[in-house]
RNA sequence: GCGCCCGUAGCUCAGCAGGAUAGAGCAUCAGAUUCCUAAUCUGGGGGCCAUGGGUUCGAAUCCCGUCGGGCGCACCA
């Protein structure tokens, strides 16, 4: 990348400079942590600019006070370009004020980086691995699952612009029981297509997604597996059905514009011994261990009976108990594939994310201390965390909807998307932080135009595109020649949009891509705001009768803030529109 | 019984690795429209940040307890 900082990184750097002065005077003891201290938009603008803490920070360590402390960082301070006053302020704040050119030349820095504008390189190149969605392959994805593919994508993008390398991986859980079940389910639905009439016993998935599966088999296989034995067509039938799940689950992905690179199968990694890898080398370092489960506490289960079975020791790491590999019957646990397969996982990143339904909650520890264990033991640490994306309760018209994946009868992706649209569904999703519950009330969601943010934040782009086709007709372009003739309303505007790379590098650190939503939100409302001027004073359009150098100097800013709407959506994976 | 998440305006939610007088939308009240599409804007009222302690210059934010809501607690996935 690039190129000049932008502005809050350009005055941080300043302000070390300034601390660096103070060290080098004896002022400041050399070799403070500067770790906490910021360079911010105070909270409340009439105080100025920028604000930074670093003399309540440093003072402690520099056996001062913070408000002498300050002052001799503010006769520092005042040499930094632009800086028109620095005052301290309440404890020991110190508030910088700039001139307008500082936040022109910001201007011309969006105009010049363009979609770049909001990249950094504060992932400093590094791999991070982000597994989401990876629902079972056993019908097509239904809203329970929309939340964590729309989290998990926006992650991705988001940590893509803050200058990492991003890998977005589906984990298909294709060696389990439940796609024996599926098996089974779709061979009724191939006997069905060869002309028998079933009833789909309970236990069984009765989806008609699966009709074209049976068809299919019918197809391909004729009659030949009618009435033959389970383990003569259970592999095969999983496997074509499995496949046929995954392209249906693509799909409904599709529609929602996510898209992953890696989709890793259980099974290949099954058969590549993966799981007996991990745990040779576990019970090399004493971290399995064959012993005996405890009975679940909290409920009492008739058929309970202790067996041995391999258990790593997660309590080691902080888990409640002991967890088994294998089940009695020698095939691998979830957990003892899982396993395996963030070990795999690993070895190809620098940085773990899992992006998880709640109702995983319970197994977060386990995974865990399982990764600590690995990658520790390996000499090689690594960060992983599992992100817990809570419930979405579906509403219609306030009351709760019901989903029931047994019935068959839930409420698919592809319907939602459907009915509201990818941009509506994508934006919606991020307007929450995803460990508190949402309500997704499909009448509000549809009906939704002025309470719909994301129509709030798409109009301001679509405003300005129009604006600017409109100036194009009249012969006018955008410039920057001229931008000198913009004055404090177009400077707050620019105050706003200057927040964006440090808001991406923030919300990226977190892994909390709803803040550039809301973000987006604010970015628009300081739009309109500005917009509406004009309303009663036709001075302050964009659009100046008898004044083509203001107006190149406005439509060049339009032209700006339309461009970081655009940046800003992107993250999120929602369209700029040029029309509403 | 145990673990995890949540509790901020009447409602739905933000609160940027602890910062200054806690914000926004909806609702409500008072206004603005021969408008660059009102899918908009301006202003007012409304808060013991569930609760009790603790940590420090400083807490909605971090720690402990309590209460309330959600999710989970099999060798399932």
């Amino acid at each position: 990348m690039t190129q000049t900082p932008t502005l809050y990184a350009a005055y941080a750097g300043h302000l070390n400079t300034a601390l660096d002065a103070l060290e080098a005077a004896g002022t400041l003891p050399a070799g403070l942590a500067r770790g906490n201290v910021t360079v911010e938009p105070p909270r409340d603008a009439s105080h100025g600019d920028l604000a930074t803490n670093a003399a309540m920070v440093l003072a402690k360590g520099a056996g001062t006070n913070p408000r002498g402390l300050a002052e001799a960082l503010v006769t520092e301070l005042v040499k930094a370009p632009h800086v028109t006053s620095a005052d301290i302020a309440g404890p020991g704040f110190i508030n910088l004020r700039l001139a307008p050119e500082a936040w022109l030349n910001e201007l011309l820095a969006i105009g010049t980086m363009g979609g770049d504008y909001g990249r950094s390189d504060s992932g400093r190149g590094t791999t991070v691995n982000v597994e989401y969605v990876s629902t079972n392959p056993t019908g097509p994805m239904h809203m329970g699952h929309c939340r964590g593919a729309v989290v998990g994508d926006a992650l991705a993008s988001l940590l893509q612009w803050a200058g990492h390398t991003v890998i977005r991986e589906y984990y298909i859980n294709d060696a389990g029981g439940q796609v024996d079940v599926l098996a089974r389910s779709v061979h009724l639905r191939y006997r069905e297509a060869l002309g028998e009439v079933l009833e789909i016993p309970d236990g069984l998935y009765p989806g008609e997604y699966l009709i074209p599966v049976g068809q299919m088999l019918a197809a391909e296989f004729g009659n030949t597996y009618v009435s033959a034995p389970e383990a003569e067509w259970l592999v095969p039938f999983r496997t074509r059905a499995v496949a046929a799940m995954m392209d249906m689950i693509k799909a409904d992905l599709a529609l929602l514009g996510v898209h992953h690179d890696l989709f890793s199968s259980e099974a290949a990694l099954q058969a590549a011994g993966k799981p007996e890898e991990a745990e040779a080398w576990l019970r090399a370092h004493d971290l399995v261990y064959d012993g005996q489960l405890e009975a679940p506490k909290g409920k009492t289960l008739d058929d309970w009976e202790p067996v041995e079975l391999p258990l790593f020791r997660s309590t080691r790491f902080g888990d409640d108990q002991d967890r088994p590999i294998k089940k009695s019957d020698g095939s691998w646990t979830y957990f003892g594939a899982d396993l395996a397969y963030h070990f795999q996982k690993a070895e190809t990143a620098d940085a773990l994310v899992d992006i998880w339904g709640a109702d995983h909650a319970g197994t977060v520890k386990r995974i865990k201390a399982a990764v600590a264990a690995m990658t520790l033991g390996a000499g090689r640490e690594k960060p992983f965390e599992v992100k817990l994306v809570q419930m979405v309760q579906l509403m219609k018209g306030g009351a709760p909807f019901k989903m029931s994946k047994r019935s068959g009868n839930f409420v698919t992706l592809a319907d939602v998307v459907e009915m509201v649209g990818k941009d509506v569904v994508r934006f919606t999703m991020l307007t929450r932080k995803p460990e508190a519950q949402m309500d997704f009330d499909f009448d509000k969601v549809v009906e939704a135009s002025k309470e719909n943010p994301v129509f709030y934040v798409q109009y301001a782009h679509a405003r300005i595109r129009r604006n600017l086709r409109k100036a194009a007709d009249e012969g006018l372009t955008p410039s920057p020649q001229h931008i000198a003739m913009l004055g404090a309303e177009e400077c707050d505007l620019i105050k706003v949009a200057a927040q964006f790379p440090r808001l991406v590098e923030a919300a990226a650190a977190a892994r909390e891509p709803h803040r550039v939503a809301f973000y987006l939100y604010d970015l628009a409302s300081a739009f309109h705001s500005y917009y509406n001027l004009g309303n009663d004073q036709p001075e302050k359009r964009f659009i100046v009768a008898q004044n083509a150098e203001l107006s190149a100097a406005r439509l060049y800013l339009a032209t700006q803030i339309g461009q970081l709407v655009k940046n800003g959506l992107a993250i999120l994976g929602v369209e700029a529109v040029e029309e509403m």
